[in-house]
DNA sequence: TTAGAATGCGTACAAATGTACTGGGTGCGT
DNA sequence: ACGCACCCAGTACATTTGTACGCATTCTAA
């Protein structure tokens, strides 16, 4: 796996964007994107090759319109921007990041459930790895 | 609460090593942080003056030395840091984020006690209000 | 008291980031 | 064929971030 420079705020922004839109052009995006936040579609334009030089997303030109799609997953960069948050703010352990959500975040009522599913999953592997 | 701009991550971890030593001079500070990564004093010393601008920091001069202190408690950068991921990577929703922590990150055994512990507790209040 | 060490302060500066304008081409309606 | 709307590539530029040098001053040991 190449390792890419990692995804500025703003970027992130577009790239889930496009996660969530799928393949589409800078107008698609823009839209999507002016539901959140107001910003301008060149501003939009600007993330989308930055995504792409970056190595985040692809692009190819469909007729008049260029189109990117997300190239990297949403999983690997959550992995990736999580691990990096977990290192710095608590030295790599990660349990006082769950612990800090759990307490200071709500979490719903039918999330706990699962949870708890999660949690005696772990725990029946975890006993015998 | 007079709202900060956010700390970078060279920040942070500067931020970070005061936490942990307490009050301390750039010499400390220096020395502390050499053990994680290298970087010059002078680094050290321009991060700890940027973290007293942004407001996370207080010093004063103690005899020809200056001593830093934290201002900010190490809770409520964590608080920020973590709601801003949890927007920009979930759109605000903290669930995914703990799950991705409980399957893709090992945790301790000795944690999912008190993980179940917290989430009976959540259950009893939550079932109420 | 003088040379060197220690130390804070101001300053510098390249790279990354956030944000955006513009010019030039291309397709469409008339 | 003409002008308008649309779209992209290039470029711009201020701010923030990462990283650091050098000067002035103060302390210290000889």
């Amino acid at each position: 796996m190449v390792s890419r420079p990692a995804l500025s705020k703003g970027e992130m922004d577009v790239a889930r964007v496009l996660w969530d839109v799928g393949p589409a052009g800078v107008r698609d995006v823009h839209q999507a994107l002016s539901k959140e936040r107001e910003v301008e579609l060149s501003t939009v334009q600007t993330y989308l090759r930055r995504l792409e030089t970056k190595g985040y997303a692809t692009s190819q030109l469909k007729g008049r319109a260029r189109v990117y799609s997300a190239k990297a997953k949403p999983r690997t960069v959550i992995r990736e921007t999580v691990d990096e948050l977990v290192d710095r703010l608590f030295g790599g352990d990660s349990m006082p990041l769950v612990r800090h959500l759990i307490e200071e975040r709500g979490i719903e009522q039918k999330d706990l459930d699962e949870l708890r599913h999660l949690i005696d999953k772990l725990d029946r592997d975890g006993g015998r790895s």
